[in-house]
DNA sequence: GTCTATATAGGGATAGAC
DNA sequence: GTCTATCCCTATATAGAC
């Protein structure tokens, strides 16, 4: 760490910073109505700069949409993996669903994202694939050790219910109320419907406690 | 109907012919990738005279959303209607899929839409509770014909779900399968999806019905 | 790595003739 | 109502000095 005596910034990692403030900047006014040189202005470096670090506009996304892309794997157990319990099932939506809050600005055109860059598309696929499966291996887990009961098609249906309640949960929240710039809210609300997606499926004991659960969620916000 | 004799064409409703194209062509690009220039070209007209009928590109956006709006208000019925039973209830969401299959490009980026123009926003918010009331009528309806059996709180959470459900499927489904121009398949497990939500709330008779229909809308389905 | 200055393109919008 | 021609602006992208 060379100390240069005060007169230097940071500077070392001006890619990160541009990604950061990048990420900020396309979450708060949407990816279309950030120019490059809106990001080089925030960032605090000429446009120039910014281009010797991202020679294209899509480049900034895909370095986004890579960032996306590695945290929500990691997150995501792999296909065979199973549920063991309610809480463990509950906890791993709350931080998916906080990842796809933090990059929020890639949801609000998808399909926009996937035809301008058709390999980013297949990754994009390949994520929803899995959020199905992550799905899927909880209600398994939770049939398997006979806290859920349910026949196997309506497991693949609830499965993928539950995919698309999870990924879609904040963009519908967002329309019907604009400008929030804070998740708790809205997130509180994700997690309590999507227990009450899988609560019908429960046998009474664990019912009872998922239903718990909700409430304690549902608590949490001040009201609908 | 003045007949001059060959010479010019239909032209009366260049307006119609204009917003069918537009309409053609942001569901097939994407709104941010059609330009004016395209939308004249493809209208066969030249980009001025498609200025004189709307002078800004909003306009056309406004206009589309306004008969998205206008298309949708009139199939949602008021928020005191109640389904009388199951049939009626998934012919209703089965036009709405449609509609929304109609007029995708808005789907594509609503908090876009949004943002650029307020009132806009207002206006699709309001299309979102509504969404969401309908839903709540189809719960309220099979509740109160003693088809269905939730408390109260119960059909809160599925009426918002069968709102996000129905809202966002079609979108979730093109991530999964992108290029696909036509909606038959993805509507129909949509439809599926829908009633495999409903099922386990319904008395075992309604319940024995709703599977039948939903295998049904199943086997539309080549596979998944 | 970072800056300043500049090139280039494309799209939205306009003016005025027909 | 429709066309042609043109303007203007903005955003991306580049070149070259420091």
């Amino acid at each position: 760490m060379p100390a240069d005596p005060a007169t230097r910034r940071p500077a070392r990692n001006t890619r990160r910073r541009i990604l950061d403030t990048t990420l900020a900047l396309y979450n708060a006014l949407g990816e279309p109505n950030v120019s490059t040189t809106l990001i080089a202005a925030e960032v605090g470096i000429s446009a120039g700069n910014l281009h010797y670090h991202f020679r294209k506009k899509d480049q900034l996304i895909g370095a986004l949409l890579e960032q996306f892309i590695v945290d929500i794997e990691q997150l995501m157990p792999p296909d065979s993996w199973r549920a063991k319990d309610v809480e463990e099932s509950w906890f791993l939506l709350h931080i998916i669903f906080e990842t796809i809050w933090k990059y929020r600005f890639l949801f609000r055109d998808l399909s926009g994202i996937m035809s301008r860059d058709r390999r980013a598309g297949h990754r994009l696929s390949g994520v929803f694939n899995r959020a199905v499966a992550t799905c899927r291996g909880i209600c398994l887990g939770l049939a398997e050790t006979d806290q859920l009961e349910a026949t196997s098609a309506e497991i693949e249906a609830l499965a993928h219910n539950l995919a698309v309640l999870t990924l879609y949960w904040l963009s519908f929240d967002t329309v019907r109320h604009p400008r929030r710039d804070e998740a708790g809210e809205s997130i509180a609300q994700g997690v309590y419907q999507v227990l009450m997606l899988v609560a019908p499926f429960m046998r009474p004991v664990g019912r009872a406690n998922i239903e718990y659960l909700a409430t304690q969620y549902l608590t949490k916000q001040p009201g609908r």
